[in-house]
DNA sequence: ATACAATACGTAAATTACTTACATTTAGGA
DNA sequence: TCCTAAATGTAAGTAATTTACGTATTGTAT
């Protein structure tokens, strides 16, 4: 526990509420009123620094008022500036844990890499606090015994997603495909039976072909998975929801993660698919493996497709 | 003393990444006066609750003056109590971090999840701390400047990391593609000439249709840019060779998290593009969104393109 | 459009916490 | 025993945080 577990009342009033501090201010990014925002932006770019800070420093750094550095500290569920400081540097020392900390690569480029890394890091450990087991359990049991699976995404993003998950769940032996086109999604959705898939993939949980062509499998007795924004039209939609919700980065020039997290996401009912017909897998895998061996006459253990 | 004290040579010195201030104690015990060693035995013995107490509650429970819980920390080595506060902290949660968090979770499921994330986070920490930030540099130049850019991978997973390549970057106002056929790439890197940028990745870094559209290209004129293996023969080959070094993971059923650092790395060079070229960027992504509005309703900040 | 309510924000006072200076005590050695 | 230096506590001084209150802004219902 990160938390102070005796001593006083500090444990029975407001305790364990957040439990990743900057990733809960992730999640709150946007909803901040707008001089609080710029604090929250401001320790999101110095989040190293600003433990050994004051609240008048920072104050100054964002040319807000010390009262507004000290109200966003309790908007963030914290007790107080002192309390905050003290969650981030927690925060910070475990993200620095994984991110080998304040390297020596200072440099702009160094400092862009550690960025979006440590973006997508903490977005994932925020993703992983929403997936539920259970629901993990369900949707892994019902794609593993698939007699075909169909990926379906629109847009750039989601539709990578969607081929990654053909690209990994064919190799587990199930008929699997990807499809990024409206008409063909609902055209291939209206053909899917009773032991089929589908896996809807979107991060808004909107567009109309995704929703149609789940309605039209559903209807046809398919089981629908969908894998997309918390409370979206699409994951209300679906027989089995896996909902995320991220928050989108407001910084346009940085890529948002939440791709990564879906394809995360993947991976995690592929392996989850996967130990539930090791024996199937095994022998695909091994014979996809002879198939690339002609290819290359380098023989040792290497990625299976490259 | 210990550690740097100001904010900038905190910056610039080589500092521990994590401090680890419970052991310096440790190693501190037995040489402190005596009033001072009760200080220390109550800190090791309250270690999660000392960030959240004041100097004053320490003394108090301590049975010693307020200035001798200061004295305390400076003979710790820190600037003072808040210094000592923070650090511990840090040292806590590091520790913490180590002995299984608050994780509810222990479905079997629920430990696919963890793993699959955690080896995810495992395996973007070993990249990040592969990437030079002087390389990131040049290739995001080259690539910010390209009059056109070509994103070629084989295979499922190196295909998919060029599709997401050419989807980012076609964001940015620069002319993309991305190709998987071993013809079409031979081909379409012979019509690259100077000013184009080819970005080769696999990684096995052996495919010969990669080896051959690089050289081509290259014979042309073109920047080419490898996102491979360390010492591969693509690397080798590449102008600009971003080399990574992943162990692919030897359990069958667990998808190789490989490609998850590749489209991280493609983030980076993306991001990394967006920056140097900044108006161009907003206008467009401002033109992506206007196009995507029409599309649904809701007129929120969303992710471009889902 | 207007007025009312709610929220957001800054100023300044009040409080709390931390630091330092100095006086007193203690311990060890000549 | 006396002297010195280190250790400690007291209390004053300083810095930082929190709270209270008034003004401005935003949103909403009439």
């Amino acid at each position: 526990m990160l938390w102070p577990t005796n001593l006083n009342e500090r444990q029975t009033s407001t305790m364990p509420k957040v439990i990743d501090i900057i990733s809960h201010m992730r999640t709150l990014e946007g909803t901040f009123p707008k001089r609080e925002q710029l604090v929250a932006d401001f320790v999101l770019a110095n989040l190293e620094q600003i433990s050994f800070l004051s609240q008048y420093k920072i104050a100054e750094s964002t040319k807000v008022s010390v009262a507004t550095v000290n109200r966003f500290c309790t908007t963030m569920g914290c007790e107080g500036f002192r309390d905050f400081q003290i969650r981030l540097a927690q925060s910070v020392a475990v993200s620095l844990q994984y991110l080998g900390g304040p390297n020596g690569d200072r440099s702009e480029s160094g400092q862009l890499v550690t960025q979006v890394f440590s973006t997508l890091v903490d977005t994932l450990t925020l993703a992983r606090s929403q997936l539920d087991g259970k629901l993990i359990e369900t949707a892994t049991d019902a794609l593993a015994n698939a007699s075909r699976i169909a990926f379906l995404g629109v847009g750039g993003g989601s539709a990578n997603v969607a081929r990654e998950g053909a690209n990994r769940f064919f190799r587990l032996g199930i008929p699997s495909e990807a499809h990024a086109d409206g008409y063909l999604q609902r055209m291939l959705a209206s053909t899917f039976t009773e032991g089929d898939v589908i896996v809807a993939i979107s991060s808004s949980g909107q567009p109309a072909e995704l929703l149609d062509s789940v309605a039209i499998a559903k209807q046809y007795g398919a089981v629908t998975i969908s894998l997309t924004k918390t409370n979206s039209d699409l994951a209300k939609l679906a027989d089995i929801s896996i909902q995320i919700n991220i928050p989108e980065d407001q910084d346009i020039y940085k890529p948002s993660a939440s791709r990564l997290v879906y394809i995360a996401i993947v991976d995690v009912l592929a392996a989850g698919a996967a130990r539930k017909r090791p024996e199937r897998v095994k022998e695909n895998l091994r014979r996809i493996r002879t198939s690339l061996v002609t290819l290359s006459e380098d023989s040792g253990p290497k990625p299976i497709g490259d």
